[in-house]
DNA sequence: ATAACAATGCGACAAATTGTCGCGCTTTTT
DNA sequence: AAAAAGCGCGACAATTTGTCGCATTGTTAT
């Protein structure tokens, strides 16, 4: 088996065994890859001589959301395919990603064979059978609220009529993957 | 306050309590709304004189989905803006009804406040009334999901994730109105 | 620049809720 | 008829939420 015919990769990882992890396993598989540690500042991305063809990026580094970086990856780098990645993942993210070029998002813990499938563009076609859980549905509504309130965790609080303590204490738990 | 300015709007939707109850609230908003219970043929679609502007659709219509209408819907009327609403939401299918060409996907229950935000997206232009509370919020999607279980507590918890015991407690307790 | 206001994160402990288990009875399915 | 499933609920353990307070940081108004 060659080399993958785009084998440029980005990792955009601030969890650096995940990222370390996830680069050797892709290296394995022939690709180039690159691990960015923090998001690269615009002056970083105009001196990128070789385009990344795929980029793995984390939604959260640090305390930062990345989703405000794909518009401008997309510009540096229009043909690049980005699969955004996360522990945190909730239906309005993975809007949102899409709808700022992503061509697909994952929740962590995922497979390098998911990851790259998830560059193909190859997403289960099964539609659920069942509801979301009750747990699950509250994540997705304290996100989408916690969106609305421009990320303002009192304000989300207070617009859900829940406790700021709590709704602290969910937002550090990650929700589990129905 | 008069007319919105994008006012036509399309229901697709075969639950015909959960349909008219959402066409009411929105004419009393000053949409003119069109419930369709099943999706639009062909024929139908190209025989309509004035486009919506706006389509909720549902996911699930009987045994059938609705997202390779999306882009039939995309082609009929390019600048008509989808929201996908559900009652069996997943991440996957977000990202495939997005790259399909919606401008946003939402979790049943959802009000009437919720769907038109979505709609909304990008332009935050009126800030909805107060979203539901998560009390409510689970409330509702509990009463959805009993009644699709024809009244079988058991059946419900299983569906829901939920231990029968809490799910009796929760059912014997009057949600507080908000 | 400064003051006022709001948001943030989180520990400790009380209060409330959920989970587990078991029971006897009723209803539904085989 | 028998087996399986559903029902309601008490008791107690385990977990989560609510309350409070604190120090710090961030935002807004003057």
């Amino acid at each position: 088996m060659g080399a993958p015919s785009n084998n440029i990769l980005w990792i955009i990882e601030d969890d650096e065994a995940f990222g370390n992890t996830l680069m050797l396993s892709l290296e394995r598989k022939g690709f180039g890859v690159t691990l960015w540690p923090e998001l690269p500042s615009d002056e970083q991305l105009s001196s990128i001589s070789q385009p990344p063809d795929k980029v793995i990026l984390d939604l959260k580094l640090g305390h930062t959301t990345s989703l405000d970086f794909i518009p401008r990856l997309k510009t540096a780098f229009p043909d690049c395919a980005i699969v955004v990645l996360t522990g945190y993942a909730s239906i309005n993210t993975a809007v949102q990603a899409v709808k700022a070029g992503a061509v697909n998002y994952l929740a962590k813990p995922a497979s390098v064979s998911d990851i790259l499938a998830a560059f193909d563009g190859q997403v289960s076609v099964e539609q659920p059978v069942e509801p979301l859980s009750v747990e699950r549905l509250e994540w997705e509504h304290i996100q989408r609220v916690l969106e609305q309130s421009g990320g303002n965790v009192s304000e989300a609080a207070r617009r859900l009529k829940m406790h700021r303590r709590t709704l602290q204490r969910k937002l550090a738990k990650r929700p589990k993957q129905s």
